[in-house]
DNA sequence: CGACGTGACGTTACCGGGAACATAGCGCAC
DNA sequence: GTGCGCTATGTTCCCGGTAACGTCACGTCG
């Protein structure tokens, strides 16, 4: 069954003489030059077949000084939608005969040290680079480490430097604050992330932007970490803030933070506060109200990720962005305000 | 800052030059070679440092016949609990000078084929294997397929084929179960993952073993898939279920759909039904009730999995398993039966 | 004082591919 | 019929490392 030959690895050169041919044949047929002859190209292939030969990447990668493999930084750790996003981009580089490198921050340090992290794929050889879930600092310091490199960043604003795409995240937010202002809400608060980081920046500047346009008032970000517990804290404090009817929380998990604290403060939502998440977490349609939020096609940005890159390794310059659309998923979180 | 050399990328050879040796001091120098004078040794590591030399690890790869990649498959999906097992595997590996290449299901397909997984990860090039999640079915397909590649399995069960490491499922599965019975619990349901799963079939055994050991009346336990749905399913259909007092789900989704159901169902949670999860993701201690549940130290078996692997590719073979125990977090899910 | 071992290197060949440059056969225009 | 160009294939060298072996100076010992 397992192609048992208990020789060494066969290489070009032995599917070269068991073929008649000489490596280069081989070689060419392999990577699908024209002028073959057919029967030629079939012979090597059923010896290719036969010896169930896979070519050596290190020795492709050494003669061609192309590694084949894109890096990936991560620089949130393991909290689902950059996980999610690092996912969809392995398998879209698969199927597109990459392989993926990353480099994820440890939940235990306070995200990845962008020099470290370079210097850990360019050692280990790569063609393109691929940053998700950045900060502000991690792309100034990226500008000056990539010389050269085709890089592209999962954010949502166009770059003069960079490669980008992303899932919309000024129109997420956009479509959670109008749903709010459909119900009837017109104090709506923010519960952001750290807004060095991007995504935290867009959605808050989507949620602030919107309220600006329908004319209502904006009250200050509160800023979490993206973490349930900063989503708590936020929540049992709820006596000291002004008032507001309704929340878009910047992370589901955030969002969870928050209904925990307002039972625990003896708040119900929806009845006295509507809650918006982000990501949809898997998890998310069986919290305690289940969560309205904005969904995210990780899969699709996966594709995308892997489509400029490749072209751009092609030398397509022509792409260098493109954004995806988000969907609100409306459950029990939200509601009309009660004053209404 | 940036090592500003316009020219090609530096290699042994331009080192040697500019260090006034030939390239294979270099190299030795760089591979720790004894017999190098500590006066050449500075004077090469000098030039390396100036010139921001970096190994191309294919080159290496090629000549060596070592790729320093461990391959990693990954079975379950996105799901948490195996997915920090991946990152803490790559952190380990990253620590000891080893890249990991993995293949990880999609949230869409079925699992992981592990003959095309195989074939992809030989093909890039592996030094050794470490499988994440696995099936029995899974096992017993590679067991065939790594031929003489040190593999190991993160399961409980000692193997003659394979190193394992994990943590140890069955004692998690106990701890929850004795917590059960500490607080007077006598009938204690399981809703399992699917049983194909080693890691589900561990748990169920557990649980299974603790209530024959205790004497208690064992049911038959009910078999979901991992997720929140299935939980809720389970819960929701309580009315038709034989009577039982406490759950111990083999997973925090489960066991959150099963909060979610119960809710729908109105019946209270811990009042008349206690439930206990298995993982202990970051949010679960924002469920509704917060969750009683089994941490995994996912960062200690990811180091774990490494130092057997390492081990193995320098050749000793002393250590073939290793067991991490795991911790009863006690939240609000439990309390004592009602009717007692 | 010469054979020999050893430390500190240098030389050469090779890992398994691919680029660049031959080369041989063949049809075709003049 | 001869020169030309194209197709299909072969030769050679190189990618950037490492293994294996060679060399040379120096110290030691009989």
């Amino acid at each position: 069954m397992s192609a048992g030959n208990s020789e060494d690895k066969p290489n070009l050169r032995s599917i070269a003489s068991l073929a008649g041919v000489s490596h280069m044949t081989v070689s060419r047929v392999l990577n699908d030059h024209p002028n073959i002859r057919p029967e030629t190209r079939e012979k090597v292939l059923r010896v290719v077949e036969e010896l169930n030969y896979q070519r050596n990447s290190a020795a492709r990668a050494l003669a061609t000084r192309k590694s084949r493999r894109i890096g990936v930084i991560v620089d949130r750790p393991v909290e689902i939608g950059p996980d999610s996003t690092l996912r969809a981009v392995e398998h879209a580089a698969r199927e597109a005969g990459y392989s993926v490198s990353s480099v994820a921050a440890s939940p235990d340090d306070d995200g990845v040290r962008p020099r470290e992290a370079m210097s850990y794929l360019t050692a280990h050889g790569i063609d393109a680079l691929c940053v998700i879930a950045p900060r502000a600092s991690s792309v100034d310091v990226l500008r000056e480490l990539t010389d050269g490199l085709p890089t592209l960043i999962v954010k949502a604003d166009d770059d003069a430097n960079f490669l980008t795409a992303s899932v919309d995240q000024r129109l997420g937010a956009t479509l959670a604050v109008q749903h709010l202002m459909d119900l009837g809400h017109r104090e709506i608060v923010h519960v952001a992330g750290p807004l060095d980081w991007l995504d935290a920046r867009a959605r808050e500047r989507g949620w602030h932007a919107h309220l600006k346009k329908a004319g209502l008032h904006i009250p200050p970000a509160f800023v979490g970490d993206w973490s349930a517990d900063s989503g708590y804290e936020f929540a049992v404090a709820f006596d000291e803030l002004p008032p507001f009817t309704a929340i878009f929380a910047a992370n589901d998990q955030m969002a969870l933070g928050i209904l925990h604290g307002f039972r625990d403060r003896g708040i119900r939502v929806p009845e006295d506060v509507s809650v918006v998440g982000f990501d949809d977490l898997s998890v998310s349609r069986h919290f305690l109200p289940t969560l309205t939020t904005v969904r995210q096609d990780f899969h699709a940005l996966g594709t995308l990720v892997v489509e400029l890159l490749v072209a751009a390794l092609e030398g397509d310059r022509s792409e260098r962005s493109s954004r995806i659309a988000p969907e609100l998923i409306v459950r029990e979180s939200t509601a009309r305000p009660r004053s209404m």
